[in-house]
DNA sequence: TTGACATAATACCAATTGGTTGCATTTAAT
DNA sequence: ATTAAATGCAACCAATTGGTATTATGTCAA
């Protein structure tokens, strides 16, 4: 279980995630699916442009594209933030290090000034 | 407490993380602390290009630099993976809710055809 | 003080990016 | 059968990116 990550795949996802015009419209699709027309209007750019948008978002795998009629709608694939989150998680370790470190340095502050 | 992070540090951090070799560097400072020179050695590119990459990932505040005589050294600020681990998180919930259908879907599969 | 070392700063380049417009295609509705 | 709607696609553009090479600056050591 917990097939890891490709390099590929998480770097997809971190492309994808670094324009914020993308990160808003996976905020967007996370309250509900839509269509591209639908994605559009909460943004003051073209459906063209949005449509490019989607497609770095489906290429990185944050998302899926299902055909319907004439539409097409745009759904959040929440797992494929799991790359990024498995990469982030390899710095916790030095994350709660430095947490800690913060709070020794208060402690000692409070106590020096307080004590 | 928990200071959320702004929109422009979540920003500087996402973009910072766009980049493979950036990643590579942040992954070898997890090592140990770095000059500039040592930093480069782990690549096949100019020291100026590692420059320019360190100068963005101090932008986007995962590292920070300090001068000491000719010699600068680039130290991790894992601190600064908050903002994106922040921002992550707000998907956890849709994407335990995938793990969830993933999990009854594998359970209805093993029922039908094995009980 | 002279030379070597570590870095800074600038100009330059090709490729990529985020955006546009215009036109073609497919599907729904009258 | 027409028309309108939703999308696909290609050409184009300015700005940014990731890299280079070159030159300048500050610092350590002999």
């Amino acid at each position: 279980m917990m097939t890891p990550s490709t390099v590929e795949e998480t770097q997809g996802a971190f492309r994808a995630l670094a324009d914020p015009t993308r990160r808003a419209i996976l905020m967007h699709l996370s309250a509900r699916d839509m269509t591209i027309g639908e994605v559009t209007e909460h943004f003051s750019i073209t459906r063209a442009a949005v449509k490019k948008h989607l497609t770095i978002l489906e290429e990185g795998q944050l998302i899926s594209v299902q055909a319907s009629g004439r539409e097409r709608i745009n759904r959040l694939e929440p797992l494929g933030l799991k790359s990024v989150s498995d990469w982030i998680n390899h710095f916790n370790q030095f994350w709660d290090e430095r947490l800690l470190d913060l709070q020794r340095a208060v402690e000692n502050h409070e106590r020096t000034n307080n004590g």
